[in-house]
DNA sequence: TTATTTAGTTATCAAATGATAAGTAATGGA
DNA sequence: TCCATTACTTATCATTTGATAACTAAATAA
């Protein structure tokens, strides 16, 4: 087995993930949040409290741009700033009560979605997904360049 | 083992896929491409030849703006149209001789860089891999909603 | 203390993308 | 033949996103 077809099958794979993540996620949200915007809440979502920096570091966007995205939802009450109370220049983002609401409506609509999709799948089935999840992250996907 | 700890499971399993294919693919385009214009070629390259309406329902976007980015890449003389015999309205998009290198050059770097990744794999790892992406690729992706 | 660095903001501009209306030309059905 | 549909184009406008300069305030190093 050489590793040059594995690469062809990783490339037609991470397509396809690309491709059902995208259905998944379609018309979930229903506020009128950009694509942008929802993708910054679902990353505080996930890993709260974040700093500003830290969302445009793993969001690859500027500081600016970060600054102003986080603007326009806390003018739409979907988070709240909080400062630290060591380094006053920092600032710790949370979802608020609403923004937390809608990501758990956008979250569970997804799990129904994706519950759809391993509806036939037998228990032993999950505990191949569950493997195979496992092997790919771990052998692929935490490697550093 | 319940269905429901899979989602989340699987949840952060697309976001690394997301992360690492965009750490893959930075910095390919050398040549003045967007990013959509980017994705466009990629199918056409897999897909080839296919039609403009084939082309806005997987890129899911309209057909005039299909139309708009494949006039410009046209222009650049990536891609060329051929119209169909049978069908006239018809057209087939394909990669010119130019477009077509630079879609290599750019898959050439990508596969480097996938290759680093898995570069201390063994042969047991590679075929491990493999397994876990036929049986995600059988169970999960290729299920319909 | 002073200078430098860090964290974030504001403002502004340009480019990319999305949405929509109106059009052409070919096909196919009644 | 006439009408409806399909495939695609052109034009236009709005929105989103990216890039950059200039700024404030706090922390840290010299």
């Amino acid at each position: 087995m050489d590793k040059s077809s594995l690469f062809h099958q990783f490339v037609s794979f991470t397509a396809t993930v690309h491709q059902v993540t995208h259905d998944l996620t379609q018309n979930v949200t229903i506020a009128n949040i950009t694509p942008l915007q929802y993708k910054i809440l679902e990353y505080i979502k996930v890993s709260q409290p974040v700093t500003p920096t830290e969302i445009s570091d793993c969001q690859h966007m500027s500081l600016p741009n970060t600054s102003r995205e986080l603007r326009k939802l806390q003018e739409r009450n979907l988070i709240e700033k909080i400062s630290d109370t060591e380094d006053r220049r920092k600032q710790y983002i949370r979802l608020s009560i609403e923004g937390n609401k809608m990501m758990e409506e956008a979250f569970a609509c997804i799990e129904e979605r994706f519950l759809q999709l391993i509806q036939h799948a037998t228990q032993d089935d999950i505990k191949d997904i569950q493997q195979a999840l496992f092997i790919l992250e771990q052998k692929v996907f935490q490697q550093k360049i």
